[in-house]
RNA sequence: GCCCGAGUGGCGGAAUGGUAGACGCGCUGGACUCAAAAUCCUGUGUCCUUUAAAGACGUGUGGGUUCGAUUCCCACCUCGGGCACCA
């Protein structure tokens, strides 16, 4: 018998399928193993050889963990709500939800045939209604909490007004957009209107005012990832700055807790540090500055890291958005003023980032007074400084700023450093070290020495005090589209208003198109009755990201109608113990999961405070492009090796008519019309193909598709070679060339069982060789797995595999099927059946290693002289050390490569190496 | 500009202080075959040498630590990734 890997695979595929065996249910005799893979969004292209990469290492690892007894939740499903669906519809008029459908059907077709050991009866998409209800419900919890900072973490906005009603916002600490002060009298005076607006403040979830990327032509706000130079990537319509009032959500009342946790988390490094820069905790210091405008005197608070440097700054900047701005004009510089402010306006997001290196400001004409000297200092306004960072305004100290240098320089305005000995001739001195000077009492300090002093200073003397600053924003959460989930909210006299927990799931409403209204609504507003008791709804829909911020949660209890998750699931699976997926949502959506998470938690509905404990980025696959090389002007094709000797244009060609480099002439010529009478300059009768690696996709003919190697090869050689490629979390090159080597090792495995038509396993013993290389094959396997090598894993079963030649034996070869099955399980089901088990081979025991067996009873020691090796000796492994260098300095060679010099001394490494130093 | 990560044969890669190049691809030669495919066996870092033995060189570059460095330290070069007026 042959090895059909086709058939093999249908029939395991179907029998896993029919015999439930990847089914999971709580089994609280077991311990529970939480792995998941980043789920998809299922886009019409369907998959190619590189998304599974990282679903084949998490099966693995699944398979692997069932085989050590855990009880191993291993679900998938889709993140099927977005804008590609959408956009789509807008031009074909079909339904998302069609489309969303077909390309399900087509994601599951070609994951099924993989062999992944997924519980598909979790399976959900975030466009199902049963599902969104868990995110709107997530969405109404936030709108009625709090962010409590004295406690730190989310309460009742119950509380809040609680507290409102006895004593107004006196001792009140909680994550707010903007402080208020108001007493209990005034409260209770407040119209509903005035009370639902104070409490926006604080919610959690909230409408709020923010600066977003508008594009009047769609009618839409835009992702920054959606507009390009100014311009939006669909179309190449303007897209303009604009003030709008937004659903958002207060993650920054989280930005201390989210980076205090990374701590805990077993995560890389690289990802830890970006979540940090992303999070981007400041510590420093508000300052008062009095600001003098024509007499009239206004209390300016500046955010400063460098107090220290209080005693260097010659002038002030304000934010041009800064609430400030028109208070702290003065009517002589009115003109110019406006004037700039109307030129910031014009420029988009982009340009002023992109052109941060030209200087830009004007004037004020207020002066500030230095709180420490009492110096006047002018007031300036520049685009450099942001409103949104801080409190919008800045003291400037260019000797040991950069950004204050060059500002500075443009406009002649005094530099003068403070720290001993600092050359700021050419640029600013930016580093935290020297000693200060013409600082008054902070003279003679070390810098960060001086840096505390003059915080405590400030404090004492009621100038300011110690702050905290983040930059992670609160998350923008409406976005104006269709294909999203409803925000459960109306407007009751104009007042938003959650509805009622038994109104959820709010499903979306059929609508005639799925563009935005003529007058600039949100398609939403086209829903015939998109009402509530007569109320309108709200008519924006939720980002891509709230499907994505709980679905591991609802994997532990998919079907539950009465909650996210229920406490008992929750209480089994806890969190993911191993989350596999791309580094493209570390700042996305790691940060919210994180955030969702968190919230969750503190209103006690999950017991785990994070969500992912470990995480690993599987690495990209390139493309690997095929090149022909045509003499240009010409239809003749030169082969790799002679096109230097000709001027040639290099076309891609696709890589389904190339094989090892070397094209099908017939094949190319029927590839296109324009090739038909393709001439060839062959080399030794062929022609040779150049390469580059590249982005896989379609424009560049190098898509590999999985099912063709799953037809050719099968999906056992798939998964094998996945992951011999290279580590797992680095970016390389498919090149299917390589394939055959791990398809020939399959076939090796199957000839071990089968010698043509004779199945050949024997019960005999096997012998103390055979036994040494499948227990060290054990012991790699464990290693190897448990720290994601799996590339060397596969080398492992190719080095046993040679060293089993031939070896038919059971009580070798059953255990050696264990081993492989988390790989290839298709073939060692098959295997595993045909040696007489009824049962699947997923859940047999993870064979145990004996140490006995991999200990050789000799070691081969190499024997150097000075570093360089001479001869090898064997040796007993139990020797010592000692006794190792006694036999080794008796040895008849020893004496003969000594050449007249003398032994200084003797390095012996147990098992590994002898090094014997020679002196004169 | 700042912060990470990586540089090893023709190629993917292995080795985390102890015989560099495991394993696989490709290539060489051979067996089987009328022939091809498939399969199996052999060799395969570079240089010197007719060949072999033996040797020298060799992990981006230059230094250092060590009996011994791909591995640790310093500087530089190149590539990849992330952040970027965040006061």
């Amino acid at each position: 018998m042959d090895y059909n890997f086709r058939e093999i695979e249908q029939k395991w595929q179907a029998r896993w399928a029919e015999r439930q065996t990847f089914k999971t249910r709580e089994d609280a005799s077991k311990p529970k193993f939480y792995v998941l893979d980043m789920f998809p969004y299922p886009s019409g292209a369907g998959l190619h050889v590189g998304h599974p990469l990282g679903y084949i290492a998490s099966d693995i690892f699944s398979r692997y963990k069932r085989l050590k007894g855990f009880n191993v939740l291993h679900p998938m499903g889709y993140d099927a709500f977005g804008l590609p669906a959408e956009q789509y519809a807008i031009q074909t008029g079909q339904h998302p939800e069609v489309t969303t459908h077909r390309n399900v059907a087509r994601y599951r077709e070609q994951l099924d045939r993989i062999g992944f050991s997924y519980d598909w009866d979790r399976e959900f998409r975030t466009c199902d209604p049963e599902y969104y209800k868990w995110t709107q419900w997530a969405f109404l919890q936030m709108f009625g909490c709090y962010y409590d900072n004295a406690k730190g973490k989310a309460c009742p906005i119950e509380d809040l007004t609680a507290a409102f009603e006895a004593h107004g916002t006196e001792g009140i600490d909680a994550a707010c957009s903007e402080p208020l002060t108001f007493t209990a009298d005034q409260w209770k005076a407040f119209s509903e209107a005035e009370k639902s607006k104070v409490l926006m403040n604080y919610r959690i979830a909230y409408q709020g005012e923010s600066s977003v990327n508008w594009c009047p032509a769609l009618g839409t706000v835009l992702a920054n990832d959606e507009v390009k130079d100014g311009l939006s990537v669909r179309g190449g319509h303007p897209v303009e700055q604009k003030k709008m009032t937004q659903w958002q959500l207060r993650v920054s009342a989280y930005a201390g807790r989210l980076l205090e946790s990374l701590e805990t988390l077993d995560w890389t490094d690289s990802l830890k540090e970006m979540q940090r820069n992303w999070i981007g905790r400041s510590a420093g210091c508000e300052v008062v500055f009095p600001v003098e405008t024509e007499g009239k005197r206004t209390d300016v608070t500046i955010f400063t890291t460098r107090v220290d440097t209080i005693f260097g700054v010659t002038f002030m900047v304000l934010a041009p958005e800064s609430d400030l701005t028109p208070l702290l004009t003065t009517p002589a510089q009115k003109a110019a003023v406006e004037e700039y402010l109307a030129y910031v306006k014009k420029k988009t997001e982009r340009e002023r980032i992109a052109e941060t290196k030209t200087v830009t400001g004007v004037f004020s004409g207020s002066y500030g007074i230095n709180p420490l000297t009492g110096e006047k200092v002018p007031v300036w306004i520049s685009e450099y400084v942001l409103a949104g960072y801080g409190t919008g305004a800045i003291m400037a100290v260019p000797a040991h700023d950069s950004r204050d240098y060059v500002f500075a320089k443009k406009f002649g305005l005094e530099i003068r450093p403070i720290i001993e000995g600092c050359d700021v001739s050419e640029s600013s001195f930016d580093a935290k070290e020297g000693k200060m000077c013409n600082s008054g009492f902070l003279n003679g300090m070390d810098v960060k020495e001086a840096i505390e002093a003059a915080k405590d200073y400030v404090e004492e003397k009621g100038l300011g005090h110690r702050k905290v600053n983040y930059r992670l924003r609160d998350a923008i959460f409406s976005r104006q589209r269709y294909w999203g989930e409803p925000f459960p909210i109306y407007y009751k006299n104009g007042i938003p208003t959650p509805l009622p927990l038994d109104k959820l799931p709010l499903t979306l409403p059929e609508v005639d198109e799925f563009k935005p209204t003529e007058d600039g609504q949100p398609p939403l507003a086209r829903a015939k009755d998109w009402t509530y008791e007569g109320w309108p709804l709200e008519t924006s829909t939720m980002p891509g990201f709230a499907g994505s911020s709980a679905y591991y949660l609802r994997y532990m209890d998919p079907h539950n109608d009465n909650a996210l998750v229920s406490r008992e699931a929750d209480g089994y699976w806890r969190n993911v113990d191993l989350y596999i997926g791309g580094t493209e949502h570390a700042t996305g959506h790691l940060i919210y999961s994180r955030f969702w998470n968190k919230f969750l938690f503190d209103l006690g509905y999950v017991c785990e405070d994070e969500p992912f404990r470990k995480l690993i980025n599987q690495g990209m696959i390139q493309g690997r492009s095929n090149f022909v090389y045509r003499v240009v002007g010409t239809n003749r094709f030169v082969s790799l090796g002679l096109k230097d000797q000709y001027e040639t244009q290099e076309i891609h060609v696709d890589i389904n008519i190339v094989r090892n480099d070397k094209l099908d002439l017939e094949a190319f010529r029927a590839w296109r019309p324009e090739f038909k009478d393709a001439e060839f300059i062959l080399e030794n009768g062929e022609y040779i193909c150049g390469w580059a690696v590249e982005k896989m996709s379609k424009s560049m003919f190098n898509v590999v598709n999985p099912d063709d190697i799953c037809n050719n090869y099968g999906a056992d050689t798939l998964r094998l070679y996945e992951m011999f490629l290279g580590p797992l979390e680095q970016s390389k090159p498919w090149d299917t060339k390589g394939i055959d080597g791990v398809n020939r090792f399959l076939k090796k495995v199957w000839r071990l069982f089968w010698d043509h038509d004779k199945f050949i396993v024997s019960d005999e013993a096997p012998t103390p060789a055979e036994l040494k290389a499948l227990h060290k094959l054990i012991a790699k396997e464990q290693e190897d797995i448990e720290h994601f090598s799996y590339n060397t894993t596969v080398s492992a079963f190719m080095i046993a595999l040679n060293e089993l030649q031939g070896c038919s034996k059971r009580a070798i070869l059953e255990p050696f099927l264990i081993l492989l099955s988390p790989f290839a399980p298709h073939i060692a089901e098959e295997l595993w059946e045909q040696l007489g088990h009824s049962e699947s081979i997923a859940y047999a025991a993870f064979p145990e290693y004996v140490a006995a067996y991999t200990a050789e009873d000799n070691a081969t020691y190499p024997v150097a002289f000075n570093g360089k090796t001479r001869f090898t000796v064997d040796l007993p492994k139990t020797l010592s050390p000692a006794e190792v260098e006694a036999h080794v300095r008796g040895l008849e060679q020893t004496a003969r490569y000594q050449g007249g010099m003398t032994i200084a001394k003797v390095i012996v490494v147990p098992g590994r190496m002898i090094n014997i130093v020679l002196k004169k």
